[in-house]
DNA sequence: GATAGTACTTTCCCTTTGGAAAGCACTATC
DNA sequence: GATAGTGCTTTCCAAAGGGAAAGTACTATC
């Protein structure tokens, strides 16, 4: 499965796609996405909780990432758009293996 | 692949897998338990550049996580040891995706 | 001319995290 | 009797993270 002998490699990789998703927003915003693109004030009133300012910081974090991406309309006051790249769809292998590690890691540890 | 509708059930066992996973030394731990069981400071000598505080505190969240098991021998002074467990064995696959996905993630993102 | 809305940014402040270093109880060794 | 080693814990401190709330530049609306 895992390369043995490239071991600090892999590691590399993994920590990238973990960084990809870590934290407690970013795949609720990203599912908040797949329903279609969204502005600013919709996101944040679809992720619950969420301030102004972490919503900002994680727009960024999922825009440098390549997950998502902003479009500016010239309107006025102007239009930002975001939008779920075919990159970001391409996350679901990893979270549908994530999903399924969790609910056996739910039973083993939890037991419920 | 993930359930629309159990979004939010799904988030909780995904959560609950990235917690396992998540920060800079449990997945470096885990692979120094791959080649068989390891005491306290040998752990803290294999992966460099860890302090005793962090990797006590990582220990117990992966115990807690029933990924490692500790088993404590009664010599002076005691010998302590840690197992990887057949649920840690079980994060495999979705390392793989991991690794996998950060690959591909790599070549988007940073082009390279 | 006041208010509202858009997409953020900034400031303040508090909590959490994490490293460095020392401590500790015990024993074996020199 | 001093030193070393074991498996941690404790203390100190600095940096980072994150929420609340207000600010900003602009325009449209009443």
């Amino acid at each position: 499965m895992l390369p043995e002998k490239d071991c600090s490699r892999a590691m590399l990789s993994i920590k990238d796609a973990l960084e990809a998703v870590e934290g407690r927003w970013k795949l609720l915003i990203l599912y908040s996405l797949c329903s279609g693109p969204k502005r600013f004030s919709e996101i944040g009133r679809e992720v619950a909780g969420i301030t102004d300012k972490t919503l900002a910081k994680e727009l960024k974090a999922l825009q440098a990432n390549k997950l998502i991406k902003r479009d500016v309309y010239d309107t006025s006051p102007p239009t930002v758009e975001y939008t779920i790249t075919k990159h970001g769809r391409s996350l679901n292998k990893v979270l549908y293996e994530l999903w399924n590690w969790g609910l056996a890691h739910r039973k083993e540890v939890i037991g419920k």
